[in-house]
DNA sequence: CCTGAAACCTGTCTGC
DNA sequence: TGCAGACAGGTTTCAG
């Protein structure tokens, strides 16, 4: 669910209430949850950290504590909620910490997953959870040239390439829908037969929409992520049925990659030579 | 190397 | 009303 805009959503809204607070102690709920390290030894280690910074990195929420990283993935259903007062856990509640801030006030960070799919790292070595990821789609790394370049290293079909995290950090399926449809592209068109002009249309629509996401404060579908509307805006994606925003055909939904996948008939054609 | 299927989970919606 | 089946924003692993 939460994708590059929806983390970094969660990201911000976080910060101001964690950043500078002590982790007192911490609740395991489902114990899968925690990828590493054993329940026992993070309940040890991560008492007495101070939470410095939040940030993120592709889908990946960071906490940074003074000796170790706290490693976040929501997946399909995960979200993280700060809460004052209360003391009984929230149902689907999977891992909690406990916080004191700098004047004293309590306060929890619950990581709150219906489908048990997020996991949590606790490591000073972020780099063997974060090292396999390919570039953040916003940063400079990340020009047209790199895009074309890569794109043709490669002979697998776009979208399941896009969705790579390994190739490109950040996009799911919602905006991989999104950027296609704006680029003028075919979810299944090969991605080395992409031309140096289509891939800085690609290269583009990436950016502008992932920018749209994080200013519409990420989609907010069914109950998830309260506060964001980007899911007002989407041009295909969840919008089988209904007119094309550009040409006004009707979107078609099928499958790629195991995935719902949305196009417009019309202005996402295969080029074939 | 590339693709597709299955697995990990719970909740909601649809159709009979 | 009940119930089976499909489907959901992600990732890993395995078979062909």
């Amino acid at each position: 669910m939460p994708e590059l805009p929806e983390v970094e959503t969660i990201a911000r809204a976080i910060e101001t209430e964690v950043v500078g607070g002590t982790i007192v102690s911490a609740d395991v709920l489902w114990p899968r949850t925690l990828a590493a390290p054993s329940v026992k030894k993070f309940k040890e280690l991560v008492k007495g950290q101070k939470i410095k910074a939040v940030s993120r990195r592709a889908k990946y929420l960071i906490l940074v504590l003074e000796d170790y990283n706290l490693l976040i993935h929501l997946r399909m259903s995960g979200d993280l909620i700060v809460r004052t007062g209360k003391i009984k856990p929230e149902k689907h509640d999977r891992l909690i910490l406990f916080l004191r801030s700098k004047n004293g006030r309590e306060s929890q960070l619950a990581f709150n997953d219906t489908r048990k799919f997020g996991r949590v790292w606790f490591t000073d070595q972020p780099e063997t959870v974060l090292g396999k990821l390919g570039p953040e789609p916003l940063e400079k790394e990340f020009t047209p040239q790199w895009l074309f370049e890569n794109l043709h290293k490669k002979k697998r079909q776009l979208k399941p390439l896009l969705l790579d995290q390994a190739f490109l950090a950040g996009l799911g399926n919602i905006y991989t829908d999104e950027c296609l449809h704006i680029a003028k592209l075919h979810p299944l068109a090969l991605s080395n037969s992409v031309s140096q002009k289509q891939a800085k249309a690609l290269h583009e629509a990436i950016q502008s929409v992932l920018k749209e996401g994080i200013r519409r404060n990420g989609a907010s579908i069914d109950w998830v992520y309260r506060g964001g509307d980007f899911q007002n805006y989407f041009r295909v994606y969840d919008r089988e049925g209904k007119p094309c925003p550009v040409c006004g055909i009707e979107i078609q939904k099928f499958t790629v990659g195991q995935r719902g996948t949305h196009v417009c008939p019309k202005c996402q054609v295969i080029e074939r030579k």
